[in-house]
DNA sequence: CCAATAGTTCAATAAGCATTGAACATAGAT
DNA sequence: ATCTATGTTCAATGCTTATTGAACTATTGG
């Protein structure tokens, strides 16, 4: 297990690669937490987002995030913490990810995207 | 061959499927060329996409971008003229296929999306 | 009618993707 | 040291996707 993973530097950022990481149901459910999160504490671990997939399929998801640049990984003993790369993104492709994460808090029943509270709530268990 | 494909309503745009349809690149650059040429024109015909792919391939795409609502295809005898769902994707999703197209347009190199003069004048050849 | 033009559809291929469970690695607690 | 919790990696599965060329359809022009 490395001790860090891979993380894109800005530049290295792809539109290609965020839209199709974007528009895998998951993946945006897993953005669109992290972003609802940073209004509390910026950062959830892997074991946060259980309601979504088993944890080998989330760990696969985190992967492509990361790889095309959306998320960063901390390690902390034996926790990760992600958080958006909210800053990166807006430099590289001003307004994009806002409105991705707009568009899908209208569709959220449809995505079946978490409701904001319990997301909050689901910082602590 | 069905006389007029078929075309989502606004409604039954979804933005998984519409993401989905821009991380492709020959599909953004066809959108990118269809938002190019709308300061013109409006419409394209698929015959001014051939520098992005061949005939069978760009009528892959074509039907993609169509069944995701991204573009419409009016049947005009042996000619199909194309153009961005503008309104529909506005109105579905605000603000998202112009912080796409933005995005696009600063990494235009990067993508090999044609550069706007050379789009302009492709209309006629 | 015949030929040319504009696009679509079909079949086949190769590559990539999401999902699953089992095995593994790491850190913390007892 | 051992047990537990957290998360990753690996291998296998089935599914979807992009691409190609050939065959096909339909319209226009001579």
């Amino acid at each position: 297990m490395s001790r860090t993973p891979h993380h894109p530097t800005p530049e290295q950022i792809e539109l290609p690669m965020v839209l199709d990481c974007l528009s895998d149901p998951i993946r945006l459910a897993i953005v669109y937490q992290l972003a609802q999160q940073e209004r509390v504490s910026s950062e959830l671990r892997c074991g946060d987002f259980s309601a979504l997939s088993g944890k080998s399929n989330l760990a696969y998801h985190f992967a492509k995030l990361r790889d095309c640049g959306l998320m960063r990984t901390r390690v902390a003993g034996t926790n990760r913490f992600m958080r958006l790369r909210r800053e990166d993104l807006e430099a590289r492709f001003p307004g994009l990810l806002d409105a991705v994460l707009s568009s899908a808090a209208r569709d959220a029943d449809r995505l079946q995207l978490l409701p904001e509270c319990e997301v909050i709530s689901a910082g602590r268990s």
